[in-house]
DNA sequence: CTAAAATCTAGAGTTCGCTCTAGGTCAACC
DNA sequence: GGTTGACCTAGAGCGAACTCTAGATTTTAG
């Protein structure tokens, strides 16, 4: 068992699958090129992980591969372009803060429907709810 | 101009695409047969497009497309299954909330990076950037 | 009356993000 | 040394949710 960590490894590691650990290295979001053993076979190391880590991060908050794509491109090409990475990162803040406040909106009207059905349910008031013939939503 | 809203209207009141529309329609996602007038045209009432900005709603807060179908099977059926009804709107809230939770979560990560960043384009601290040769993420 | 705009149906095409298959090679255990 | 299991490449396939096309009809405006 030498250094180095396998795609299987790699996988355990960061809960992405093997194709998806092959796909995203098509794609070009690896920060390196990733060496292969005698034998043909993809060898990693724990920085490949944490840069993984990160970019699931990156993919939960909704940042689509295009714009990881991007990022990782700048990260790849060294210093000297900062200020470009912190505006890609910043913008994806933003993104995600919009999303959480419309998904906070959604949710007090979900929130509002789920009281009315309690209501409806536990007292017989059918007031509010959505029916074919005899009531509204 | 009589009582009855063109799919158009519709549209430009729901932000949906007429395509969208009459997939949705397609998909069962309606609270009823959307009548036709004379030439074949889809007649729709102000009913219908209250349903569709819930549907919206419910939408973009990450409900699929199967379980709105679910939703609109029981509103459709009428009274009677209410409590399956506020089952499926507790999950549908449940999921809601978890995503939010995520998303904060992930939140802080990338704010935590936005502000490493700032720092060293700011000051010059290269610290916890990610970087090929030099320095780490 | 005519030309343009809106709508119709049926079905094909698109984008995203993987996932899976086929047909091998390579490595590890007993 | 053989047989299992992990891995390889290249490329096809998939599910979700629309979106668009084609070709025909209908409505509306001038």
């Amino acid at each position: 068992m030498e250094e180095g960590l396998s795609i299987g490894d790699v996988a355990a590691a960061t809960g992405l699958s093997v194709h998806a650990l092959r796909f995203f290295e098509r794609e070009g979001l690896f920060l390196r090129h990733i060496p292969r053993s005698a034998g043909g076979r993809r060898v990693y190391e724990a920085a490949d992980v944490e840069w993984l880590l990160l970019c699931n991060r990156l993919r939960e908050s909704g940042m689509p591969i295009a714009t990881l794509r991007r990022f990782a491109g700048l990260v790849r090409s060294g210093p000297g372009n900062e200020r470009d990475r912190l505006e890609l990162l910043r913008e994806h803040e933003r993104d995600v803060r919009a999303r959480i406040a419309e998904l906070t909106a959604s949710l007090e009207v979900i929130h509002g429907k789920v009281v009315t059905y309690e209501r409806h349910v536990e007292h017989g008031t059918a007031a509010g709810l959505w029916a074919p013939a005899p009531s509204p939503p």
